[in-house]
DNA sequence: AACTTTGGCCTCTGCT
DNA sequence: AGCAGAGGCCAA
């Protein structure tokens, strides 16, 4: 710890009150109180209100609120010409300065000051560091004290329903009632007594009496919706609660954020209801109780009342479930740990979670980063390498290998690092240099191929050497979860510690290539994603002189065809042993992380394009597929939620079939899979025919689109002859219902629009209604023709190349201009319809199922 | 109250 | 019919 020397301007400046700072540590194998234990005395929350920071800890088991007065820092260096930093301490705005070895930290008087002057200050050629760095972010850097475990507390709240939600959020109607849950399955609720200002009052009263017992409130759109009203609520009674003693997460975000990649079919994306996502994960059948009825079931009393609670309970007591078979708020509290954030919604951000943990990290090694006021608005830097799919048909044993944490292996490879980023004159002169031969770069720069950009590697860079202590941890708690039980509690701790440290990992090149973050820098972050280009691009060279046919590959994985298993597996090895370390030495790589890992073999594999394809495993890191194993399916239809559930279903059938089966019945032995389009072509007609006459629920036909933008910023355009030309469908409805009136749903950013089509008779004049509006009846040729059979018709066409798909599903809809529009009731069939209607495959097809 | 990135496929719309 | 732009969602 550096010595520090406080330097007082004459007597009239106030000493200032030096905060507590040590050297901090990164937890790494600390005992771990045991799951269920008590939790350990330590850091709650910290937040800042007006010049305060309010500090919530426990101590002794009690919950410690006190306030100190916020730090507005900013750091020189301390070898700054002595005239200059005199002027600096000078400044009226200028509190104190504290000298602390090789940086001199300046305590100004107000952020709005410290940002200004800093800015003066750069103006002049003297560079400030973290001087925007927030006084909180300021306080959990300097501290080291430890995190406590927050209590856990699942909230769900009615409001009266005859206020729509919007207002309602912003605390327009009152609240009917509120339910706890604890993590312990705990159950407390709370119902208004009358419908009276006195009652709601005590109503909210007892609520924060509750929550005294825990620390943390998770609610689903509780960001949106809960807390705001809540506070709202409070605001208006008068009840005077401090809001900053709690986390408040909000459950839905967290689950968005983490779930994603994690979900297996459109299902479970479609909606972001509770409801929905808990019939997805959990089984949930739907509840009977009408949330747009809840005043109308407070006002009768009795029983209708005792519904209303019960359905709140119910769905409270669904968060609780969906964290139990989740554990996502568990991971998050262990990534804020790491991260040393605390586990609200501002938590879950990556951005938050990488400034938290480099400026920690930074502050222990006595580095500091630069001050950074005005963020965004970076060019874009170029990415990743996509190879359009080589092959046709079904393409058998196909052997995937792919590059383990891609870019923080790139990352500390290279030694990358803003501050290790050659610039200016030097990187110009190494250019020169490098052009003539690269012989002597190689004591103490790297050199990036594609962008020619120059790393020091005579001291370590931050940024790697964030990376290697976040994978040192991953692997210690990797170890940790070997040495216990598959699921056992030690396990699932272990387990999570392992994801949290991966998720971190990742998060850094996520956070170099951000314009919004402090450590956004492009060279380094296109030099990361470009040397990951290149090693792919050499692996497959490489490859293909040894007879391997790279098929497809995308950003660190890599398809490769025409050879054994112990083929590409000696080939993995020969990359590892001699090709990489002999090429990332030339390059003046000191420190060679890449490694290529034979990942798993397809049996069979179909592609459509690039980044959609549907396979069936042999084996997956060397173990078997067995009769449990599911297909992988990569961006079909299936996959995405907004897509609609006939599309999904009939490429699900299509997989199985395919496949194999693996999706809607179980797994079969590779000799089941159909190789006979005429089974394809039956299964069709079977869809068509339903789809066109058959029986069909909104849940078949309905899309769902989120709103990404405020309904105003969308761009607008006007046709050439003046009129507004149409918006997609899901804006042009949201601005529809938003323009009825705020009786309508809340269109506001990030909603989800349900709509269907309604009619598309006349061409280029479709009608979309929203799922409201649904009265049974829909444009079956349309959804047949555009929502289900082009999605469907690809992957055959994948399959099948030779057999015209198109002639035989594509056009459905009667030539003669009627109304598109279909009965709900479907016309009675013509007796023995299916084998009249049955096609049969022309002679072409008959040899062309197989590559 | 704050924004991880780029690459890619696909749909809808209006225009030539 | 093909193009271009806006927009959404997914792969990595």
């Amino acid at each position: 710890m550096p010595r520090r020397r406080l330097v007082r301007r004459q007597q009239t400046k106030p000493q200032v009150q030096a905060p507590a700072r040590a050297v901090h540590r990164v937890s790494t194998n600390q005992p771990e109180p045991a799951p269920g234990a008590p939790s350990a005395d330590g850091l709650l929350n910290v937040s800042w209100q007006r010049d305060n920071l309010v500090i919530v800890e426990r101590l002794a088991g009690q919950i410690v609120v006190r306030e100190r007065r916020a730090e507005y820092a900013c750091f020189i260096r301390s070898d700054l010409d002595p005239a200059k930093k005199r002027i600096i301490r000078d400044h009226p705005a200028v509190l104190g300065m504290l000298e602390e070895g090789v940086w001199t930290r300046v305590l100004w008087r107000s952020t709005r000051e410290r940002e200004d002057l800093c800015q003066a200050l750069h103006r002049d050629g003297i560079m400030t560091y973290e001087g925007d760095v927030n006084p909180v972010r300021r306080f959990m850097t300097d501290t080291s004290m430890v995190h406590a475990t927050p209590r856990l507390a699942f909230l769900d709240i009615e409001t009266d329903s005859r206020v729509a939600p919007r207002l309602a959020a912003e605390g327009n109607a009152r609240i009917l009632c509120w339910a706890v849950v604890g993590a312990d399955g705990r159950k407390r609720v709370g119902v208004l007594e009358a419908n009276t200002d006195q009652a709601e009052r005590a109503l909210l009263q007892r609520l924060f009496s509750i929550l005294e017992d825990y620390d943390q409130v998770v609610a689903w759109n509780g960001d949106k919706f809960d807390f705001p009203a809540i506070q709202a609520r409070c605001g208006r009674r008068g009840v005077k609660v401090n809001f900053a003693r709690w986390l408040w997460l909000d459950h839905m975000d967290l689950f968005v954020r983490m779930n994603t990649g994690a979900a297996e079919s459109g299902d479970e994306k479609q909606f972001l209801a509770l409801q929905a996502i808990a019939t997805a994960l959990l089984g949930e059948g739907k509840d009977n109780f009408d949330a747009s009825q809840t005043w109308q079931a407070w006002a009768a009393g009795g029983v209708e009342r005792q519904r209303l609670v019960r359905y709140c309970v119910k769905d409270t007591d669904l968060l609780r479930r969906l964290e139990e078979k989740t554990g996502y708020v568990g991971l998050l509290q262990t990534l804020a740990e790491t991260c040393n954030v605390f586990a609200d919604s501002r938590g879950i951000n990556p951005t938050i979670q990488a400034e938290g943990f480099l400026l920690k990290l930074g502050a222990e090694r006595d580095y500091r980063f630069p001050s950074s006021f005005q963020r965004g608005g970076g060019t874009k830097f170029k990415g990743a390498y996509v190879m359009e799919p080589q092959c046709h048909g079904i393409t058998r044993n196909v052997h995937v290998g792919d590059f383990a944490s891609l870019y923080p292996s790139i990352i500390v490879t290279w030694n990358m690092s803003p501050e290790t980023l050659v610039v200016g004159q030097e990187h110009d002169d190494l250019t020169v240099v490098h052009a003539q031969g690269a012989a002597p770069l190689e004591d103490c720069y790297s050199y990036s191929p594609i962008t020619g950009r120059f790393f020091r590697t005579d001291q370590e860079g931050i940024l790697p050497h964030a990376v290697k202590e976040v994978l040192r941890l991953r692997k210690f708690w990797n170890d940790e979860k070997a040495k216990h039980p598959p699921g056992s509690p030690k396990w699932v701790e272990a387990n999570r510690k392992s994801t949290a440290y991966k998720i971190a990992a990742n998060s850094f090149y996520g956070v170099i290539g951000s314009p919004m973050s402090r450590f956004f820098n492009r060279e380094v972050a296109e030099s990361v994603t470009q040397c990951g280009a290149w090693l792919i691009q050499e692996t497959i060279r490489a490859g293909e002189q040894r007879s391997m046919v790279a098929i497809y590959g995308d950003t660190d994985s890599l398809f490769i065809a025409g050879c054994t298993r112990t083929q590409f597996e000696v080939f993995v090895q020969w990359c590892n042993e001699d090709f990489y370390p002999v090429q990332l030495a030339a390059l003046g790589c000191k420190d060679n992380r890449i490694k290529l890992a034979y990942e798993k073999e397809f049996e069979r594999i179909i592609f459509t394009s690039a980044k959609r394809y549907i396979g069936r495993y042999v084996h997956y890191k060397g173990t078997m597929a067995d009769e449990s194993s599911k297909p992988e399916i990569k961006g079909l239809e299936f996959k995405r939620g907004d897509s609609i559930r006939l599309a999904r279903q009939v490429q699900a059938e299509v997989v199985d079939l395919l496949l194999g089966g693996g999706v809607l019945r179980p797994t079969l032995p590779a000799s089941e899979c159909v190789e006979d389009p005429q089974v394809f072509i039956d299964a069709m007609q079977r869809w068509q025919d339903h789809i066109l006459a058959g029986e069909l629920q909104l849940e078949d036909v309905v899309i769902s689109k989120r709103l990404n933008k405020k309904l105003h910023e969308y761009s607008r355009k006007r046709k050439k002859d003046g009129a507004w030309a149409k918006q997609l469908p899901h804006i042009e409805l949201a601005r529809k219902l938003h323009e009825a009136g705020e009786a309508g749903e809340d269109m506001s950013e990030g909603a989800k629009v349900s709509y269907f089509v309604f009619d598309a008779g006349t061409k280029g004049d479709v009608e979309y209604r929203t799922a409201a509006d649904w009265d049974g009846t829909c444009d079956r040729f349309e959804v047949w023709e555009k929502l289900t059979w082009p999605p469907t018709e690809r992957l055959l066409a994948a399959a099948f190349p030779t057999v015209a798909w198109p002639k035989l599903f594509g056009s459905v809809r009667p030539k003669a201009p009627r109304r598109g529009r279909v009965a709900p009731t479907p016309p009675p069939p013509p007796p023995q319809a299916a084998p009249v209607r049955r096609r049969r495959l022309k002679a072409h097809g008959t040899q062309a199922f197989t590559t």
